[in-house]
RNA sequence: GGAGAGAUGGCCGAGCGGUUUAAGGCGGCGGUCUUGAAAACCGUUGAUGCUUAAAACAUCCGGGGGUUCGAAUCCCUCUCUCUCCGCCA
């Protein structure tokens, strides 16, 4: 959420802003909105005022009469002012409502633009691998080594669905301890273990709700949400609380498996593992101040990165222009490996910026020092990385000729003897 | 799943219809004393909204609703926690 302040006082600069993510957002009848409920809520205290002041005077009143006289203007007061509450009600209801969509505006040096064409690719590593032969795709590999199961996935789940076998479910399982082992041990930060299952607030709270439901999972019985990213529930663990300064930056890496409906992307990327309802993901959280959190995205990229690089995956970071950010974020880049069986560039991981947009939803602070007054904390997340399409860049980059996947140096500590899968 | 108990400010905890504008303690902060520190003593110390700021005012005793002139206090409901029993990887 956006500080309301700010379409208050800076009504024209809001929508320009807005106007750069070629969205339209009803920032008019939010400001007349949030004028009605300040002159209603002024006026309530008042009427309220009167009520508690003759409350008071009929305790201490001791003339029947008076009393029940003080007693019918109490009466007829409150009569106003449940009308005045009501109404007061319907218009923060709807005011919040419209707040809860309204996304975050575009950091200052984000460059502006339509959609991903606008997206400027930042820079490359590592080198394409050079092949002697034609490179297959994963599919390709998976299906005819038997490593892959797409029919059985299918048949035991339901389309986006399939089965890992052999070296290829114990490669995910490596990359995954490998993937914490390095965020853990050299990039500083707390390993957590969070429920795959949340309370709908949490998803409120990092921005998923109530925008994009249609993107989620749910349990209709208890009311349950399956996360779609560690993010939901690790950056939720710290709603309604209050950190001390000197517990900044919180840094914590997490795995979870990630749940996502795709239903906005039915019918595209429909081949191998790219994009799955089901799919595993190290996600890496960082709680940080607003002054500190432009580094600590940079640093969060550059820990990212360091997977690739270890493993030797060519990949490529992206800018991501205005159009093309995503609700929450305020300044966001993206992460794409190089997968030459199917010859694309596929995102693995999206660093965003939030700023204090998660943090005013989660109600999440901190304080200068004991006696200065809490503000919100930035929110800063990235994936590190998302491990289907890390899988796709080392099968289809580490392929041989006769079909075998060479183990990267990198993940030879996680097998036993063998050099292939 | 069954039975019972509970949820009050950073923490502990009193309050059970009207000087609660929430007692008291701990912790925090400031001061006195001291060479310094501790102890002791004195003072101060919640959040949110409105406000340029402060003051004032209003709201907040788990969430929502109700009774009443008036609710932390009574009633209903939901959520969560604890204890005991049952079931269970």
């Amino acid at each position: 959420m956006i500080d309301i302040k700010l379409i208050r006082e800076q009504r024209e600069y809001v929508k320009k802003e807005m106007e750069k993510l070629f969205v339209s957002v009803p920032i008019d009848e939010i400001f007349e909105l949030d004028e009605s409920k300040r002159k209603l809520l002024y006026d309530s205290e008042c009427l309220r005022n009167t009520r508690k002041t003759l409350s008071k005077e009929i305790a201490s009143e001791k003339d029947a009469e008076i009393i029940s006289a003080k007693k019918e203007e109490v009466k007829k007061t409150n009569e106003i002012i449940k009308i005045q509450e009501e109404e007061l009600n319907a218009i923060e209801e709807r005011l919040n409502s419209l707040m809860l969509n309204v996304p975050n505006l575009p950091g200052p040096d984000v460059p502006v633009g339509k959609d991903e064409t606008g997206n400027t690719a930042v820079s490359y590593f590592n080198e394409k691998k050079k092949f002697d032969f034609e490179p297959k795709t994963h599919y390709e590999i998976g299906e005819k080594r038997d490593l892959i199961d797409f029919e059985r996935g299918v048949k035991i789940s339901g389309t986006r669905f399939y089965i890992l076998k052999k070296g290829l479910a114990k490669l995910q399982r490596s990359l995954i301890n490998f993937m914490l082992d390095i965020h853990t041990n050299f990039h500083d930060y707390e390993e957590i273990y969070p429920p795959f299952m949340v309370n709908e607030g949490c998803l409120v709270g990092t921005g998923q709700l109530p925008k994009f439901s249609d993107n989620l999972y749910k349990d209709l019985e208890s009311g349950m949400w399956f996360v779609p990213t560690a993010e939901v529930p690790v950056t939720n663990m710290y709603r309604d609380e209050v950190f001390a300064i000197d517990r900044l930056p919180v840094k914590h890496a997490a795995y979870t498996a990630c749940f996502r409906k795709e239903r906005l992307s039915a019918g595209k990327d429909t081949k191998g593992i790219k994009r799955g309802h089901q799919f595993d993901k190290v996600e890496l959280v960082k709680i940080t101040t607003p002054e500190t959190a432009k580094e600590e995205l940079s640093s969060l990229i550059a820990d990212a990165q360091d997977i690739l690089n270890r493993l030797d995956i060519p990949h490529r970071l992206v800018r991501i222009c205005t159009g093309d950010l995503s609700f929450t974020a305020s300044e966001k880049f993206d992460i794409e490996v190089f997968a030459p069986g199917i010859n694309e560039w596929l995102e693995v991981s999206s660093c965003s910026n939030f700023g204090s947009f998660q943090a005013r939803r989660a109600n999440i602070k901190f304080k200068r020092d004991k006696n200065s007054k809490a503000e919100f904390v930035s929110t800063l997340n990235g994936s590190g990385l998302a491990l289907p399409r890390v899988m796709i860049s080392i099968i289809e980059n580490y392929q041989t000729e006769d079909g075998y996947i060479k183990i990267p140096d990198a993940l030879k500590p996680y097998f036993a003897t063998e050099e292939f899968i």
